[in-house]
Formats: C-alpha cells, structure tokens, sequence
RNA sequence: GCCGGGGUGGCGAAACUGGCAGACGCACGGGACUUAAAAUCCCGAGUCGCGCAAGCGACGUGUGGGUUCGAUUCCCACCCCCGGCACCA
C-alpha cells in the first residue's frame, strides 16, 4: 500500500509501453478494424493543452475501442513542412530542416508523457523525401489526367509570407496564417483541378451522417454551386444587333423581359476594346482603372459604395430585342460566371440600387402571389416567386416553370443555355518558399511541360544555407537544381522552382499511416482496404474548408487512379472546442499558455486527461481552471485509496455468481452494472466524455458510501492496517466495483488503471481483460422510488415494487397520506400513470 | 441578411424518447480526525417566504404566447451570445 504518486506509476508504464511497442498493429481480417485518427500536428516547438486536447479525445476513443476488442490502428506523425520553419531559418540563421526535427522530438516527448497510445513504428514527417515522393507522383498522375495545369492567372498574394496562397487561404481579406491583407498578383501558376469534382463533393455530402452539421454548411457554402443559365446579349450598332455577344451569367431567367440594362466587371475582356472605341478613350480606361484599384477586400466583402458609369453602348434584350445600356460597375466581379450580369432592377436589390442612383428604367415582370407592383413606386427590388407579367408569351407562368421555358427557349435559338455555376475555384498549388515539395515538372522549350519521370521521384529538395526571405522562389537561384535536362529530349532545361502548398501533404498522410514505409507506391491497396476509411476522426473546425474539403478531393483523386475504393476519407468527424484562459484562446503571444508538461509534473497526465475530459463535452470550448485540475488529482487519489488500501482486503474475494447478496451489496452492485452502461454508451456512440466521467464518479462515492456503512475505512492512512471485511459477499461486491470502476477509468487515465489492476493481481494489462460487461441482472432494482404529481406538482414519492402494474401503482399512490392531504374536497379527473416513471394525479379544484 | 450552434445555481455543467430541473465537479459553509493546520472522511447548499425545528409553501431553465395531464425538451413570435457565409448575379 502506498500514496498515489504519479509521477513514478507514469513513468513506469509509458517505458513499459515503448519497450513491448504496446499499440503496434497490423492487418489482421479476422478482427474488426478501427481507425482512430487526430489530425496531425504542425511542429511548432510547444503543444499547449488547446493543442493536446485533441490527442486526449481520440487517445480515450481507441483505448476504449481497443477493449472492446478491436483491431485499433491510432498513428500520429507531423505536417513538418510550412513557412514557419523557413521563417525560422531567417531569423535565427538554422536550417528549416534543424528546426523543424528538433521540436519534432520535443513535441514527441511531450505526447508520450501524456501517456497517448500512438503506434509510434507509423510516424510520419511530410517533410522526409520517402513521404513528399508520393506528393510528386501523385501530382504527376493528375498531370497526365489534366487535374494538375498551369496557367497565368491573378493570385492571393501575402506580401508578409511573400507567397500566393489559395482561395481557402484567404481568410476576411487577409492570410490565414499571418492576416496579412491580401494583394493580387498576375503569375504563372500550378492548379489542381478540384472542380471536376465540385458536384460530387457537394452530393456526396448528405452520406457524410456523423459529420457535424456546421462543417457540411460550410462545405456546402464553400462549394456554392448555383444552377442558372448563360444567355447571350448581342452587341447593338444602332438597333441592330451584330453577331458579337456579350454572355451574362443568370440564376433568375424569369426575370429576363426586366433586364434594363447589363453590367461590366472592370476585369471583363470586352471593356479595354470598348474603351478604344469610344470618344475618349483616356477618360474611359481612368475610370475603368479607379474601380479595379478599389480595394480588394474591400471589394470581396461589398463594404463599397455601388458604383458605375455608361459605355455609351448596347446590347439587345435577347427575348424583348430592344436595345439596353452597357455600364460597367464596380461591384460585378470579375472571377465569377462570365464577368458580366443582366441587371433586372425590380427583382434584384444590388441592381435596383443601381437603377435608383442613376435614373435607370425599373420594369416589373414578376407579380407576387396577389399583388401587383409599379417600377416606379418600389421602394425595394421583389426578390420573389411569383407570377410572370410583361414578358411576352410568358406571362402568367410561375417563375418556376418560367425557369425551365425560358432557359428551353434560349437554348433552342442557340442564344443560351442551361449551366452550372460554382463558387469553388481550382486549387492554386504554387508556393514560392523554399520549405515545401518541389513541383516534379521541368520546362523545355521544345516539349513543353515534361514531368519527372517516376524513377527519378523524388525530387530532393536541395540544401541551402541562405534564407533571406527575400523576392522569388528560394530554389530558383540553385543552378544544379534548376538546370536539368529534359527527360524526353535531353535538350538543356529549366525545373519547376516553386514548390507545393502544405495541404498536398494533409489531404492523403492518413492513407500513408497505413503502410508508411512502401516503397513502390504511395500505400499498398489492400492494405488501405482492411483500414480505411478513418473510422473516427478528430480536430479543429478550423479545417472544415481546408483541410477536409482537400482530403476529400484527394481521396477521390486516389480512386480514380485506382488505389483506394471508398469514396469518402473520414466516416465520423468530431470537431472539438478551444481551451480558453482569461476568456482567450491560448497562444504565445497573449502569454497565455497552459504547458502540458507543468501540469503532468505537478498532477500527473492522468489527473490532466482526466480533468481537461470532464470540464465539458470535447465539442464545447473550455476555460482553463486550475482548480478543476486540483479537483482531478484530488478524485484520482480518492480512486486510488479506495482501490489500492482494500486490495488486501478484497484479493481472495469470490466470483459474484450465485452469492447471496444482502441489501447493500445489491446496492453497490446495482451501482457498479449501472454504471458500466452508462459510460459504455457516454463514450461510444455519445462521445459525452464528461458525463462518462461522472458516472464514474458516483460510483466512487457509491463505493466510500458503502464501506461506511460497513465500517470499512478506505480513507486510512498509510499505516494503518488494511480492514478485514466479514462477509465473503461483500468483499464480492466490492472487488467487483473496483475492476469496473479501474477498467472504466482506463482510457481517460490508463497509467493509474494499469497499475492498480496489476496490483489487483492481474498480469496482462486491461486492453487483455476487456472492458467490463454490463450484467443486466445485477443492475435491475428490486423496487422503485417514483415521483407523484398532482396537476404536475411533485407532492409525494411513492415506493413500489418495480414492474407493478398500472393499477397497482395508481391504487399506492393514491393512498399516500401526503396525496389524501392534498386530495382533501378536490374532485379527481383523472389520473396518468407512465410506466414505471411518474404518476400525475389531475384534479378540478372544489368550489368554495 | 442567410445558415449552423447556444442562453439552465456563485462557476463548469447534467437531464438519452415530453415525466422528480440542477446529476457530477469547482468554489463555499458545517462536522469528525488533529495540540493545531494541511490532507482525508462525513454532511449541507437554486431563490424567496413561513417555522426553534423536522418541515411547509411559492417561484424558478433568455422573453412573451401556444400545444399537453405534464415542457429545459415540441410549436409560434421576439431578444441576446458564439461560429460560418455574404454585392457570387
């Protein structure tokens, strides 16, 4: 018998862990899988306990699961390229690979201090050529597919990371990583061409069930498909049309007989021609040139004053063939649709602004359910359904059922046709840093684009020793890197000098976990087969449209080369909450961090787990309490006195079967059956990790409560003799309710669970025994306290014996005295008795 | 503006299918042990009122209505907080 010291017990079984590779796995079809997975990390140096939250959530899913006898695959590895890194090597004149491994150890050490079961054997670093090797051949299967391309096109620019980042990237106007204002920059860039998979993406993610609804909103907002037409609008000489078009994109083609006129993003093609051709064409590209120097964010988020001005040109209404004005607004961008909008002031809000400002004819043509409406009495554009009026042959249709006329009619006079609209874009995949996978392309002048061929994958990232964090592409200025031969012609050639972005490397690393060390291929088929996809799946929500929508494109990428067949990574997905302190999220520069590491020195990792578990649900945000932790340690070593102090006492306690319980005994049992349900289903499939633990809990005090009936003294102090307890039945009861409750505890606090269950006697490790089984029998009551309500008051509580019947129950509870009391000159209705659970007495009040 | 989540004691929270609101913990108060303190063990505690007391009563889950024998839970309207999207035609 001794205090509960963790910090020895913890050491003890981390070491015992790394020497038997404890939770190394392999294929194994005989045994249902799971594959437990938190994202991985971004070696920064530190992990504080908002990072470590994470590893704790999906660490107590597979111990669980490993219990319960699954095959548990639950590897970890480090997302170890990025700019920090590089950063890194400006500032402090290190090599970005230097840095970045050493805090690969420290945060690796900090994991297994915290007791996380990973299959170390399966550690990956994206950075390591045998992983970014895999990066480039995938890259080059998209090439020859036409997923990956290149083209000249106007990027997100961070002046402070001096690198284009994706549309993703771009966080309120601002880089996601530093919130840099972003600049447009025009540049030849690598694409990879995520919209071919636009409409699966958004399809498929209805099936996505054990997702959370956020994140599918997100998704599906991010995607923003908008289904619509495209209609032709000939350009005028005069009244005529001639055969040049201008193309407007349309989610409301119902409107189209009120289009009065049609707007220009400055960006749009046909602008710089009407420019020369009008009567001064200086003034004209001036004013083109004051709205595309408008801010970009500010543009992007509409914090602008709408404005515009005429061309001076027009177009024909292609369905009312008169002439419209052509105005080129500040507003209509240019990267959407064709650059180019019908404007229908009376039923658009933005163009009826428009029309108001600058004295624009308003045509009403949708008549909602019943009323009537004048253009020129509006006060607010009709955004309506309705009914159609003023358009033609049309009028008296449903917009509805105008929208598929109408779009039928354009496309049979070949001036429109139906089309799908995406706010997704291709995915910009250049960087120009130097701390990333090269792009395995190199540039001839007489073949083009050639890939590095697969043999000569990898392309290694060559060392260099000056970051200066300055201008273009660190690696263009390494000529043995940059001057290669062509591969085909063998002519002098120039390599790709950019790399990839970091989310190549997040968007198929799971799949790597399976099969890290191939040699051939990214990852064995079959092996990924038996593992994928990732059963439960844990991590920011700061990833919902990064991360997870790239990982579900690559997924599909990996398919349709051939070596995966699901479609979907990711079966279940638990975004979990911040850890706040001072109402803040923790981070170096507010100074208010929480180190993992301070915690287990003073309370231990099973006292930090535990506590950082049960201050909420993993969803929710937490503030940070010390106390909270204090409280842990506190029932930690309530549990361990209880268990450690009456193991003696309780060693050659007999089975439970077939014992003649006492009262009591059947209370503790009841207590100890009860609870293995509970935290059975808080855990899987409620991942309510709080209240798990606080069913635990109660049966802790349940235990203490029992042996003070007994006098039994748990609490003692070291020195006192271990108690002897008479009967055979209760030292039954209580071992009992000590291996549920040290065999529940595990996967919140394992090292505390190994320890006290080899003091228990056992030898081979709770994973060996199981998780404990609920025992129906022993957990049913004998009789039941019910509450009796008269008009739904509680008034009294009746005892009965459980099953009684309706009747029975009725009859009781009426003859309570507390019930004749209130029952006194009051006229019973009637009276509802729910099974088992309540009885409701309703009674119409006497009169006088 | 649209979408998603939320609002419950001094605090973190719980209540799974409409059935005892506040489990469990923190902080707090009391008792036991101790010369004393810490630790530990036990007990108390939503608010208000009455009562010396055991107890009794009223009120109580953001606000206002509704459905129901019964509502934190379902419906309608509204207020507030958090997250996301937003001039996307």
């Amino acid at each position: 018998m001794s205090d509960y010291r963790p910090q020895e017990i913890e050491k003890k079984w981390q070491d015992r862990w790394r020497e038997t590779r404890a939770f190394e796995v392999k294929v194994d079809p005989s045994r249902p899988k799971f594959y437990c997975l938190e994202m991985f990390a971004y070696p920064s140096g530190h992990a504080h306990v908002g990072h470590v939250r994470n590893y704790m959530i999906g660490d107590i899913m597979a111990r669980m699961k490993r219990m319960r006898g699954f095959n548990v695959l639950h590897p970890f590895g480090w997302d170890a390229f990025g700019l920090p890194a590089e950063n890194a090597a400006i500032k402090n004149h290190t090599h970005p690979e230097t840095w970045t491994f050493d805090n690969i150890a420290h945060m690796k050490g900090q994991l297994q201090r915290l007791g996380i079961s990973y299959a170390w054997e399966r550690e990956i670093a994206t950075c390591q050529p045998e992983y970014y090797r895999w990066n480039q051949w995938l890259f080059t299967r998209m090439f020859e597919k036409g997923l990956a391309y290149r083209r000249r096109s106007n990027v997100n620019w961070c002046e402070s990371c001096a690198t284009v980042l994706a549309n993703e990237q771009v966080v309120d106007g601002g880089c996601w990583r530093c919130g840099t204002p972003v600049v447009t920059r025009d540049l030849e860039q690598w694409f990879l061409r995520i919209t071919a998979y636009a409409d699966e993406l958004l399809d498929a993610l209805p099936t996505l069930t054990d997702w959370p609804e956020k994140v599918l909103t997100m998704q599906r907002n991010w995607i923003g498909r908008s289904v619509g037409a495209r209609v032709r609008f000939p350009i005028a000489e005069g009244v005529t049309p001639t055969t040049e078009a201008i193309e407007v994109f349309t989610t409301r083609i119902d409107t189209i007989y009120g289009a009065n006129f049609v707007l220009l993003a400055p960006e749009h093609p046909i602008v710089e021609r009407f420019a020369a051709e009008s009567p001064d064409p200086a003034a004209f590209r001036a004013k083109v040139a004051a709205f595309r120097a408008l801010d970009r964010t500010a543009r992007l988020t509409g914090e602008i004053e709408k404005e515009g001005f005429a061309t001076g040109r027009y177009v024909i209404n292609p369905f009312t063939h008169t002439p419209v004005p052509v105005w080129i607004a500040n507003f209509v961008l240019g990267e959407y649709g064709t650059g180019a909008v019908m404007a229908v002031p009376a039923h658009d809000q933005r163009d009826f602004e428009f029309a108001r400002k600058y004295d624009l004819p308003v045509t009403v043509v949708i008549q909602p359910e019943g009323g009537t409406s004048e253009g020129d009495e509006l006060t607010d554009a009709y955004t309506g359904d309705g009914v159609l009026v003023g358009s033609g042959s049309f009028s008296g249709l449903s917009t509805d059922e105008a929208r598929t006329r109408l779009t039928a009619e354009a496309a049979a006079h070949g001036i429109g046709e139906a089309t799908v609209q995406y706010r997704l874009k291709d995915w910009g995949v250049s960087r120009q840093r130097y701390w990333g996978t090269p792009i395995p392309i190199i540039q001839c002048e007489v073949c083009g684009l050639v890939p590095v061929p697969d043999a000569d994958l990898p392309v290694r990232l060559p060392t260099i020793s000056e970051f200066t964090g300055r201008g273009d592409s660190p690696l263009a200025h390494v000529a043995e890197f940059v001057n290669v031969p062509c591969p085909r012609c063998q002519r002098p050639a120039r390599r790709e000098t950019d790399t990839m972005d970091t989310f190549v490397d997040s968007s198929w690393y799971y799949y790597r976990y399976c099969d890290p060390t191939n040699e051939s291929l990214p990852f064995d088929p079959a092996t990924v087969a038996y593992w994928g996809p990732v059963d439960f799946y844990s991590g920011g929500v700061e990833h919902a449209i990064l991360h997870l929508i790239y990982s579900r494109f690559f997924s599909r990428v990996f398919r349709d080369v051939g070596l995966v067949t699901i479609d979907e990574p990711f079966t279940r997905l638990l975004t979990q909450g911040m850890v706040l302190r001072h109402g803040a999220v923790m981070s170096k520069s507010k100074g208010n961090v929480v180190d993992p590491d301070d915690m287990i020195t003073r309370f231990g990792a099973d006292a930090l787990r535990l506590y950082v578990m049960f201050v909420a649900p993993p969803e929710k945000e937490v503030e940070w309490t010390d106390t909270g932790l204090e409280g842990a340690y506190r029932f930690l070593g309530r549990v361990w006195r209880a268990a450690d102090h009456l193991i003696p006492a309780v060693a050659d306690a007999p089975a439970p079967d077939g014992l003649a319980f006492d009262a009591d005994e059947k209370r503790l049992r009841r207590a100890t059956h009860r609870t293995i349900d509970r935290v059975t289903r808080d855990i899987d499939p409620r991942m309510h990790l709080n209240t798990a633990i606080s069913a635990v809990m109660e049966l802790v005090n349940d235990l203490y409560a029992f042996c003070d009936i007994r006098g039994i003294k748990p609490g003692a102090r070291d020195d006192a003799p271990p108690p002897a307890i008479a009967r055979p039945e209760a030292a039954a009861a209580l071992r009992e309710a000590i291996e549920a409750l040290v065999r529940l505890l595990s996967p919140f606090t394992p090292h505390l669970s190994e320890e006290l269950w080899e003091r228990l006697g056992h030898d081979d490790g709770v994973v060996a025994a199981g998780w404990p089984v609920f025992d129906a029998a022993a957990a049913a009551e004998d009789e039941i306290e019910i509450p009796v309500q008269i008009n739904g008051k509680l008034r009294a509580r009746l005892t009965i014996a459980a099953g009684a019947s309706d009747e029975a129950t009725r009859e009781a509870a009426l003859a309570l005295p507390a019930i004749q009391t209130h029952l006194a000159g009051a006229e019973v209705v009637k009276t509802i008795v729910a099974g088992g659970r309540l009885v409701n007495i309703v009674v119409k009040a006497s009169k006088g």
